[in-house]
DNA sequence: CTGTTAGCGCATTCAC
DNA sequence: GTGAATGCGCTAACAG
C-alpha cells in the first residue's frame, strides 16, 4: 500500500541517472564502482521492486518458450498440462510470448532423443520440460545451462539440473496417501489391499509409479497393520488379457475389497469391473483424465487423486516469464503440488479450473 | 499470440478519436450514440482487449475497497481468508490499492448492524462482504446498488442481491460429500454414524451447516443403505460439557464408528477422544484451521474438507479490481469453491498456497 | 459531444 | 561511464 519507488527516484537519492540505475539493475555493466555502490545502497534501503506493468509495456522483444513434453492428449495428463500453459500465454497476451511445442513419444526414448536435439536449433528464449528419460533430459539442460538458457520442469524433476523453477508431486507421498485411502476404506475389516501396476515396463512415467509403490509401502510397514498387500500386473495393450488378469486375481483373492491403480490406467480395471457388476470393490486410482471422472461418476472408481495438472503448466509459464522479464528467481525453486483427493461428491468442483 | 489491437487502432476504424473509445469502453457517457455504434461495431469485430499493463500505469486514481467481514483470527477460517485478500493486495501492488477492513462479530447481530451502517460512509470504490446475517447485509446491498458501488460476497451468497461476483461453496454438495466419506469409511459393515451440531443457534455460519446437513441427509436417503444417523449436539462454550456429552453420547451409541462435526470444530470432539484413547472412530470436520491441521497431524482427525478461503479472498479482490478498472465483469457471477478432501497424508501440500 | 495531449514508469538508444 | 531523450498503450484533463 505504501507508495513503491521508482527508478526515477532511486537515482536522484543516489546521485545517478535514471539510466544508470537501470543498467545496475539489470547487470548490464558499464558502470563505475562508486555508482553501483551508491545505488545499490539506495536499492536495498528503499526495498525498490519492479513496476511490472511498465516492465513489461517497455520491453518489446518477443520471447520464445519451448515447451517440451509426450506428446498432449486432450483430456489425458499432458493434455491437460497443456491447458495450464495456454490458459498462462492468454494471461500473459500483453506481452509477447510465442511458444512451441516440441512433443515426443513418451514411450520412445529414440523420440524423445530427437526432439530434444532439435530445441536448441529452434532458438527458445525459455524452456519448459516434461521430463521422461533421465539420460536425455540431463543431456538437454547441460546444453540449456550452457548456453544461459532457462528452464523449467513440469510433472517430475531430473537429478543434477539447474531449473530455474519445477513444478511436480512428491510421488511418495501420493503413495502414502493411497496407503492412508486403503486403510480408511476398510476399517477394522479383515480385507486384503491389492496394488496394481502395468505390464509396460522401463519407461514412461515408471518413474512416477515406483516412487508411488515405494510410498505406498512404505506407508504399510510403518503402520504395522498385519494388513496384506497384493501386487499384480495388467497388460494394457490387450483389453481381454487384462480382464482375464483381473477376474483371475479376484478369484484367487476373495478378501481383496479395495484395489489401487498407480498410474492413470484405474478406469480400465473400473471398466471391466463394473462389467460383471462387482460393486464391493473400492478402486483408488491417479489423474483426473476424462475416463476417470466418467468411472467416478457411475460410481466405479471410489477416489482418484489429482496433482493439478493445469496449475504446473500454468505457473512454469509464469514463472519462466518472471524470470526473462524481470530477472526475479523464485526463493523456492521446487514446488510441491496438492494432491487432491477427488470422489464422485467433490468431482464436479475441480471441472472448473481456479488457476488464477 | 496476435498482435493486440490497440484503442488508437480501433479509433481510426471507427473514424473516431481515442478518447471517445476510451469514454466507451469506461462508460463515461458524453458520446454521441452514432460513435458508440460505430466503435462497438469495431470492438466487437476486432476482439479488442486491454492491455492490462499500459492500464494500470496510466491509472492514477486510488481505489478504496473495503471489506465487511466476521473478525478475522490468524489460523482460523476467516484469518485465512483476509490472507488472500493480502496476498491480492499484495499483487496488484502497483495499482493503488487502498484496503480497509470492517470486522463485525459474527455472533452479534448489531455488531454487524452498525459496522455495515458506517461502510458507504467511508466512501468505498467496492466492498467485499462475507456475509452472516441476511437481512442486515441485504440492507447493506441495497445502498450500495444504490449508489452504484460494486461488491463482492465470499462464503456464502445472500440471495435477492446483485454481486459483480461470489466465491462461495456449495454448503449442500459439501453434505453430500461427508456423507460419502462417512461411508467410505465404513464399508460393509454394521457401524452407525453421528452428525455433531454445535449447540449455538440461530446466527454464525449457521446457514451453512444447517445446508450442510441437509446434504448429508439427502444423500443418505438418496442412498437407501438403512445406514442410521445420529444427531446430537456439543456445548461450545463449556468444555466440561461437552466431554461429558459425547462421552455419554458413544456410550449410548456403542456402534457409531464415524461422526461428521459440520463446522469448523472437529478438533474439540477429536481432543476429547484423544485425551480417552479412543482411536476407533473417524472423525470427519471442516476448516483447515490451526487446530484440525493439528489433529490431522496427530490422527485424532481423519478428514477435513476446506474450501480453499484464501482462494475467496483473492479472488474477490482480484474480480473487484477488475471490475473497477477494466469495467469487464465476468460472464459467471457465481464461483464454487473446490472442496478438497484433507487427510494427514496430503495435508502438507496445503501449506503452500497456490493462489496464484 | 469530441479531438488533442501530457504524462504514467521503465527500457533502450544515442550523444556526450 | 553516463545522462538525456524517446516510446510503449492508455487515462484523464483540457480545449474547443
Amino acid at each position: 500500500m505504501a507508495k513503491q519507488v521508482t527508478i526515477k527516484e532511486i537515482a536522484q537519492m543516489a546521485g545517478v541517472s535514471p539510466g544508470t540505475v537501470d543498467r545496475i539493475l539489470h547487470n548490464r555493466g558499464n558502470v563505475s564502482a562508486s555508482s553501483t555502490e551508491a545505488v545499490e545502497r539506495v536499492l536495498a534501503a528503499t526495498g525498490y521492486k519492479y513496476n511490472i506493468h511498465t516492465s513489461a509495456i517497455s520491453l518489446k522483444k518477443t520471447y520464445r518458450i519451448i515447451i517440451a513434453i509426450p506428446t498432449a492428449v486432450k483430456g489425458e495428463y499432458w493434455g491437460i498440462v497443456q491447458l495450464g500453459i495456454e490458459r498462462a500465454i492468454e494471461e500473459y497476451s500483453d506481452i509477447n510470448i510465442q511458444c512451441e511445442y516440441a512433443f515426443y513419444n513418451q514411450f520412445d526414448i529414440y523420440s524423445c532423443r530427437s526432439s530434444f536435439r532439435s530445441i536448441l536449433d529452434r532458438n527458445p528464449n525459455a524452456v519448459i520440460i516434461g521430463a521422461t528419460f533421465a539420460s536425455e533430459t540431463a543431456i538437454l539442460c547441460e546444453k540449456l545451462d550452457n548456453a544461459g538458457i532457462p528452464y523449467a520442469f513440469v510433472d517430475s524433476v531430473v537429478e543434477g539440473t539447474k531449473p530455474v523453477v519445477t513444478y511436480s508431486s512428491d510421488q511418495n507421498a501420493c503413495g502414502r496417501i493411497v496407503g492412508r485411502l486403503l486403510e480408511l476404506f476398510s476399517p477394522g475389516y479383515d480385507a486384503e489391499f491389492a496394488v496394481f501396476g502395468s505390464r509396460r515396463t522401463g519407461n514412461e512415467r515408471a518413474t512416477n509409479s515406483m516412487s508411488r509403490i515405494s510410498g505406498l509401502l512404505e506407508y504399510f510397514n510403518e503402520r504395522k497393520s498385519g494388513r496384506t498387500i497384493k501386487e499384480s500386473k495388467i497388460s494394457v495393450l490387450d483389453p481381454e488379457e487384462s480382464e482375464k488378469d483381473i477376474l483371475r486375481f479376484l478369484n484367487d483373492n476373495p478378501k481383496v475389497k479395495c484395489i489401487a491403480i498407480l498410474n492413470s490406467r484405474g478406469y480400465i480395471i473400473a471398466d471391466i469391473l463394473a462389467s460383471h457388476s462387482i460393486e464391493d470393490i473400492n478402486i483408488v486410482s491417479f489423474d483426473l483424465t476424462t475416463n476417470n471422472s466418467r468411472c467416478l461418476e457411475e460410481g466405479s472408481i471410489a477416489a482418484v487423486i489429482c496433482q493439478r495438472p493445469e496449475l504446473q503448466g500454468f505457473h512454469a509459464v509464469k514463472s519462466l516469464i518472471h524470470a526473462l522479464l524481470y530477472n526475479v528467481r523464485d526463493k523456492d525453486i521446487h514446488h510441491f503440488m496438492p494432491a487432491d483427493i477427488i470422489i464422485r461428491e467433490n468431482l464436479m468442483f475441480y471441472q472448473e479450473i481456479f488457476i488464477n
